[in-house]
RNA sequence: GCGGGCGUGGCGAAAUGGUAGACGCAACGGACUUAAAAUCCGUAGGGGCGAGAGCCCUGUGCCGGUUCAAGUCCGGCCGCCCGCACCA
């Protein structure tokens, strides 16, 4: 029996096609082009199930489109700046290039055997001096275009690793990776202006058609619009201090005014209050976990001093500080209406303040309504509110704006919850920030003829803090100005910039500027963008304000970069711990009449539930073992079968040896099927009974798998293609030659994006000298896709009794009469007169009593 | 708390309002084999009737509704998962 070599075959066609050179991006006139983009990997040192997954989807795609006669532009690359490489310099003592080259070569050479038909001659990696110095460039342009701005900022600051932090680096108020309690430290960083484009980032997400709606959602919370009112309360010091609210309406009802513990008024403050001091340490201490939040309780600090009401000056608020009032957010400053507002509620049944209801539901008497546990949020008409009284909602806002804006004391303002993305480093291993600091004359870009800056090579692990800073000679350098000593910028960029813009150098890697306007605009933008929902804010945010940014500098011409995204689940595995606890590699397991126990051993095994691989509970399987015993088709096929993509999967070995049996039974199929008949042959006769049957089975195949691979419903493309050599299989010997080798020829095209190298080893030993990866992807017959006899079901009053076989078209009255005349419809109406029959056209016919 | 998603056989799952469980995994019975593996044929939601072909009842988290017809639409519960979270 002839068994299919995996291991020969994938090194073989993987040479065939790079002799061809058949996934080289390239621009044929009068075809349309196909921009198809995993998220490129960080080079970690091996590839996981997760790469597996993503890399093979978006294979499949860029395979379909290349069959379907687009112009596929399908790269990879490595985004390769960041902290792990650092660490492993640290610890190991290792330097992080060398480290993180060497992770590439290994990482490229285990995709390189999942056989992704991969353009690589446009593979670069971010930490490329040719990459990165371009980056330099654009952050220059974006300096000069005011995109880029230095400010002085509260940031988290690990004291153990003397760096500043990003906000998904602080796990719980601590170091993800010292373990330090993070520190709140003002600083002087860059930032991307990219609340200047907030309202762009939120308007567009209701044109990007192809994304998920959860991406879009969470963009859109992430982003937080909230419309309302700014407004200035006079202070019984003489001073002011400026408000935000979105329910200006309520102004009547406020009882107090909160300052935010970091708020500048606070400081002033508590330089002459001590005890507000305190108060102010111990809003730090609370800390910013979130279960602190949740249950905290809410503290407030009385100055003593007071704030006039804006509609009554005469009306004196106490103005404490709150330890809920976020410096972040709005002016940092509140007014509080507790009836209104749970968390003013709280504070005012805490500190005793008055709680006036303004905006009384509808229906409700305004003497009798009061508030309780619960602040009202609802709508309503105003009382108790002068000449507010008897407005709904949205009439009384407006009123308080007019008023407010008419004595200077208040306008119209937008809020975003988006901050601005602060993106210095105070690490070694990304790209230098190409500006320098000159004690004379200020803060100056690198000029163009000095870039790139270029990391030092000679640089210590061994001290805390930044390398760049403490490097002898590196930082000194020359202020562009006035030609004085001065000093380089030491922080790097975030690596979050590196990926910003990759997808866009993609269309020309050896371009001497930044982008190749006239690649990208062939090219961009990317039409499939395939990646893990974990980037759904952050990545996938920052990517949009660059390529608008990109815009606004004449590099591109397109507003949104990713045309379609598509999140796929994870890969998940059983977990596994013996006797005394301890996590076990599930290649140290064995089933025995499905008992988990050690290998080799009586051991008991406890089995966990499945969830996501991950180091640290070590229910990992490395894809190169799999590779190695079933071949990379194999594995590609377990990562299309049976869970819908956007679902988490979970690998078993059963389902692996499942589709390892299959890939054998399709190489079955075509080498012992005996074929008299030429590759190439036509089919001339018309055919009818099994043979017809096949031909159907076949055009059918090839409708559903397109769609389904349109809509990236892999797993459905599976289950028609199981179909499809369930009735190759089933073909009686006598069906014509021809037909069967359509049959299969047809079934090694579809299987061909999905298990690339298998189709090669079969289109070869149906005969073709071609390549299978250069022919074109088959199209249905659509007479033979719709039978012409349909088989539909027959309802007696809802319930199924029975099916009738009726020609396709057929007149209602002979499907209706075809339909009383069952038995089982005769049964089951037992004599009783019908008194309606709804027949529903090659569907379903209901008989109704 | 707010927002979103999901509940279908032993498991992963299919199903434009129209025959629920396609397809796969695991399982069971049989064939082939000295034996095993591989392969092939067959069974299979649950319950019942029948020698059998087959027939009947019931079934998509729970309760109700719309409809000739509901896994699918509507209302209300229950459970699980994800995101955000003192955002004024």
């Amino acid at each position: 029996m002839a068994r299919y070599n995996a291991k020969e075959s994938e090194q073989r066609w993987q040479a065939a096609w790079a002799v061809r050179d058949v996934f080289a991006a390239g621009r044929n006139p009068g075809r349309p082009k196909s921009y198809v983009l995993e998220m490129f990997p960080y080079p970690s040192g091996r590839i996981h199930m997760g790469h597996v997954r993503n890399y093979t989807m978006g294979d499949v795609l860029a395979r379909f489109r290349h069959a379907q006669g687009y112009d596929v532009l399908h790269p990879m690359g490595w985004d390769a700046f960041g902290l792990p490489a650092e660490n492993a310099a640290r610890e190991k003592g290792v330097n992080p290039r060398d480290w993180t080259y060497a992770n590439i070569e290994a990482m490229r050479s285990e995709l390189q055997a999942m056989g992704l038909a991969i353009d690589w001659s446009r593979e670069f990696a971010t930490c490329d001096p040719a990459y990165y110095s371009q980056q330099q460039k654009l952050f220059v342009d974006f300096y000069k275009a005011g995109l880029v701005y230095r400010a002085e900022a509260d940031v988290n600051w690990d004291p153990v690793d003397g760096t500043v932090l990003a906000n998904e680096q602080v796990i719980e108020g601590r170091g993800w990776r010292s373990g330090a309690l993070v520190e709140r430290r003002k600083l002087a960083q860059w930032f991307f202006r990219i609340t200047g484009y907030a309202d762009e980032l939120l308007a567009a997400l209701d044109q990007l058609e192809r994304w998920p709606e959860k991406v879009r959602l969470m963009q859109k919370n992430w982003i937080g619009r909230s419309e309302g009112l700014e407004f200035r309360f006079d202070l019984s010091n003489g001073g002011s201090v400026d408000v935000f609210s979105t329910r200006p309406d309520t102004l009547f009802g406020a009882s107090f005014v909160a300052l935010s513990p970091d708020h500048p008024l606070t400081e002033q403050l508590a330089a002459r209050d001590t005890a507000l001091t305190e108060f102010v340490a111990e809003c730090g201490r609370l800390g910013t976990a979130e279960e602190a939040i949740e249950t905290a309780e809410k503290l407030g600090y009385d100055t003593g001093l007071t704030a006039a009401h804006p509609l009554d000056p005469a009306w004196k608020l106490p103005v404490y500080v709150a330890n809920f009032v976020l410096m972040a957010y709005g002016t940092g400053a509140i007014f509080g209406c507790p009836a209104h507002d749970q968390r003013d509620l709280e504070f005012a049944r805490k500190y005793k303040l008055p709680v006036l209801p303004v905006v009384i539901p509808e229906g409700a008497d305004p003497k009798q309504f009061r508030v309780g546990d619960e602040a009202y949020t609802g709508p309503g008409k105003l009382a108790n509110s002068r000449f507010l009284d008897g407005l709904d909602v949205a009439a009384a806002k407006e009123e308080v704006r007019l008023r407010l804006e008419a004595e200077g004391r208040g306008r119209a303002v937008v809020q975003y919850r988006l901050r601005d993305w602060l993106v210095s480093r105070q690490r070694y291993w990304g790209c230098p920030i190409p500006m320098i600091h000159c004690a004379e004359c200020g803060i100056h870009p690198v000029p163009e003829s000095e870039l790139p800056v270029l990391l030092p090579d000679d640089v210590r692990f061994d001290l805390p803090g930044n390398p760049l800073d403490h490097h002898p000679t590196w930082k000194h350098a020359t202020c562009p100005q006035c030609g004085k000593p001065a000093l380089r910028d030491t922080d790097t960029l975030d690596t979050f910039v590196d990926s910003s813009w990759y997808f866009v150098r993609f269309c020309n890697t050896a371009a001497p500027q930044p982008v190749d306007r006239e690649a990208a605009r062939h090219w961009l933008p990317v039409d499939q963008y395939i990646g893990g929902i974990e980037h759904a804010i952050l990545h996938l945010l920052y990517a949009r304000f660059f390529t608008r940014a990109l815009k606004r500098l004449g590099y591109v011409d397109i507003d949104e970069p990713f045309a379609g995204l598509f999140t796929q689940g994870m890969v998940c595995h059983e977990t596994y711990r013996d006797r005394t606890g301890q996590w076990l590699l599930p290649e140290e397991v064995e089933k025995v009449d499905g008992v988990a126990r050690l290998r080799g051993t009586d051991e008991p095994v406890e089995t966990g539930p499945s969830e996501k691989m991950s180091k640290s509970k070590k229910n990992v399987i490395a894809p190169e073992a799999i590779i190695d015993v079933y071949g990379a088709d194999t594995i590609r096929w377990f990562m299309l079968s049976d869970t819908p993509p956007e679902r988490d999967i979970e690998w078993t070995e059963g389902g692996a040896e499942g589709c390892w049996r299959f890939v054998q039974r399709v190489y079955r199929l075509v080498t012992e099927m005996e074929i008299a008949e030429p590759a190439g042959a036509e089919i001339t006769e018309t055919v009818s009974g099994p043979a017809l049957e096949l031909r159907r089975a076949t055009h059918r195949a090839i409708s559903w798998v397109t769609e389904d691979l349109e809509a990236l419903r892999f797993n459905r493309a599976v289950a028609r293609i199981y179909e499809l050599a369930n009735a190759v299989s089933a073909t009686p010997a006598d069906v014509p030659d021809a037909v069967r080798r359509e049959s299969l020829e047809t079934l090694v095209k579809l299987i061909g994006p999905m298990m690339p190298h298998l189709a090669e080893s079969c289109w070869e030993a149906l005969g073709h000298k071609s390549l299978l990866v250069e022919e074109r992807w088959p199209i249905a017959d659509p007479g033979l896709v719709r039978a012409d006899t349909i088989t539909i079901a027959v309802q007696v009053d809802g319930k199924r009794r029975g099916e009738i076989a009726i020609a396709r078209g057929a007149d209602d009255d002979l499907v209706k009469a075809s339909a009383l005349a069952l038995d089982g419809v005769a049964r089951a109406l037992g004599g009783k007169t019908p008194r309606r029959v709804i027949v529903v056209p090659e569907r379903i016919v209901n008989i109704v009593t």
